[in-house]
RNA sequence: GCGCCUGUAGCUCAACUGGAUAGAGCGCUUGGCUACGGACCAGGAGGUUCUGGGUUCAAAUCCUAGCAGGCGCGCCA
């Protein structure tokens, strides 16, 4: 339980004991009341609208209720120690030296758990899920770092969350994947020209993939597609993976399950599938509409089975099969998604790209006809990424074709910065990424700025010879905060407020933003001993107030904490 | 034509999901360091929250009608 629930809770036992001293009839289980983090100007602890929420309720003008409740909660808790009514009826209250150091106490009790909230749900989370058909590009590494913090935050909360990676190797893309390896083998090894075609994939991997399995098969002869297509398949698509693994262990990215399209193939799970929703009456055999405001001069029309999306929100019912009677690839994902629901997971999210917002609508469909709206889906779509460099569009590379590859961002910049600044947008908006501007040691760049205020935390704690929480008596101890630290606690305080409305609504931004604001509370504080020496925080090797060493240690917790969630370093030295 | 996302300071974005005087960074501008790490800090200017209606104690946020940009819209994967 954060602060504001368990302060919230002692307010609301006292309006229900005197409830009738106030005529308040209409509580309704206080929806809407809440404690909140008062603006920074009102230097106070706490903010509700209790009295704003049951005074509309109950046709008592807020104020008013505001003026009588703060005499109540100043007699019956304890725990806060002055109220000041603001705005339009906002109760802003202040703690009890006690209650600050309770509320501290429980921050150095938790440690490394501070801030999270207990949950303890199963989940699976797919992302990257990259076609193998080349390696890794820029916008997959938005995907990919996102899908890693997500997991990490659940997990920092006691879920159970398993990371999951689609492998598209099935198909046509396939098909033309494994035929410009073949091309590229002919054109090493037998000294043919790689033809012009529009399908083929023209980056440089191809190449190295190529020659590497000539290398590993000296003796094999590659003459004829047909007969060369499994083994050169299979050969490729290791390979392929093999730089996708190498580009997100970079990125320190790691995936529990992978889970191959092939396999959905081999198994028949399409079958299992369609079978099952069938028996739901979700499956149909049938037509479909030709899509409206495009010419459609190839559209067939003709029988086949489709799922009855628009029964679960879609815009449109899909196909499951195309003319030729084989599965499409979205029948695939059904029956790949029944197999994530066989696993008895709680929640699935499934972390996609921009190019696939239009697919996020059946896919729920899907899972809710097969979990009979059991299992909860979240889709989320990561915007594109726009490069820059010296604040100009950058585009091109060399290695990947069209792309810019994961490896040519890690070429440039580092995985910690990559990460944060992934991160430092909401996923909702285009994110502009600009190589210089990250590589700055600066305050320009939010990584930089953090790690820093957690090295000069550090440098501290060496000065004074002791170690990270060393040093702290909570109990006998009385404290005497200045106004700079009692703003710096507070904001500490808001840390696990952060962390709940961030696993609820998946907007991880939220942390980078804390973190930097954080920071620079910090750097502010210690700026003050250059203006004035009485700031100073060490003097004759010792530290000067207690309360400096404790403000700093809670700072260092929640810094650790997360910067662990996001995956980036934080150096005790820079 | 349809769906999803976006529209907030000159620029890039926040805003506790309906709260208080809409906040940060960059840029502009004025100051502060021989330091516990200046790789920083403090101050100032800068806003009709795309537009019009509506909902209520309260709207950037919700509803509605538009406008603008991005991404999609097969029987590709």
């Amino acid at each position: 339980m954060n602060i504001f629930e368990y302060h919230l809770t002692e307010i609301k036992e006292v309006i229900l004991s005197k409830k009738n001293n106030l005529n308040l009839n209409e509580i309704n289980d206080f929806k809407g009341v809440s404690l909140e983090v008062p603006p920074d100007q009102f230097n106070y602890d706490l903010s509700c609208n209790i009295a704003m929420i049951l005074g509309k309720k109950n046709k008592i003008r807020p104020k008013e209720l505001a003026l009588k409740l703060k005499v109540i909660f100043l007699e019956k808790i304890s725990n806060f120690s002055l109220i000041e009514i603001a705005g339009p009826g906002f109760m802003n209250i202040k703690l009890s030296n006690s209650a600050l150091l309770n509320n501290i106490n429980s921050i150095f009790k938790n440690k490394k758990f501070y801030g999270s909230v207990k949950d303890n749900k199963t989940y699976n989370i797919e992302f990257v899920s990259a076609n193998p058909t080349g390696p890794m590009h820029v916008g997959h590494c938005r995907g990919a770092i996102y899908g890693d913090v997500l997991a990490n935050l659940l997990k920092f909360n006691g879920n159970k969350v398993t990371k999951e990676y689609y492998v598209n190797d099935y198909g046509e893309q396939i098909k033309f994947f494994v035929e410009s390896v073949y091309f590229r083998i002919q054109e090493i090894k037998y000294n043919k020209k790689f033809p012009k075609q529009e399908n083929l994939y023209p980056g440089l991997y191809i190449k190295d993939i190529a020659s590497k399995i000539i290398h590993e098969n000296k003796d094999f002869t590659f003459n004829d597609f047909t007969k060369n297509f499994e083994f050169l398949k299979k050969e490729s698509l290791k390979k392929s993976m093999e730089l996708i693994k190498k580009d997100l262990k970079n990125l320190g990215i790691t995936h529990d399950n992978f889970f191959s399209e092939t396999e959905i193939v081999n198994k028949d799970l399409v079958t299992k599938a369609i079978k099952i929703l069938k028996e739901k009456r979700f499956v149909e055999e049938g037509f479909l509409q030709p899509p409206k405001g495009e010419t459609n001069d190839n559209w067939k029309k003709m029988k086949r089975l489709i799922f009855k999306s628009t029964l679960f929100g879609d815009d449109a019912d899909r196909a499951l099969q195309k003319n030729d009677g084989s599965w499409t690839y979205f029948a695939n994902d059904v029956a790949y998604h029944m197999n994530k629901v066989s696993r008895n997971y709680e929640n699935l999210v499934n972390v996609l790209g921009a190019d696939h917002t239009g697919y996020t609508k059946r896919i729920k469909a899907a899972v809710s006809a097969l979990s009979d709206k059991k299992v909860k889906i979240k889709c989320v779509v990561c915007q594109l990424v726009k490069l820059f460099k010296n604040g100009s569009p950058f585009k091109m590379s060399k290695r990947a074709g069209e792309f810019i590859s994961a490896q040519d961002l890690l070429n440039e910049v580092e995985k910690d910065q990559i990460r944060f600044m992934m991160l430092n947008r909401s996923n909702d908006v285009e994110l502009d990424f600009d190589f210089d501007k990250v590589k700055q040691k600066t305050k320009d760049n939010p990584v930089f700025y953090v790690q820093y205020a957690y090295a000069r935390i550090n440098s501290i704690i060496r000065s004074l010879n002791i170690n990270l929480f060393e040093k702290i008596n909570l109990k006998e101890d009385k404290f005497n905060f200045n106004s700079i630290e009692e703003k710096i606690i507070r904001k500490i305080f808001e840390w696990p407020k952060i962390i709940e409305s961030t696993s609820k609504k998946f907007d991880l931004h939220k942390i980078p933003f804390y973190l930097y604001e954080l920071s620079t509370l910090f750097h502010s504080y210690w700026s003050k001993g250059n203006e004035n020496k009485d700031y100073k925080f060490i003097e004759n090797d010792k530290i000067k107030r207690k309360e400096i060493l404790l403000v700093i240690n809670l700072i260092a917790i929640v810094l650790q904490n997360g910067m662990r969630i996001l995956g980036v370093s934080l150096p005790d030295k820079m």
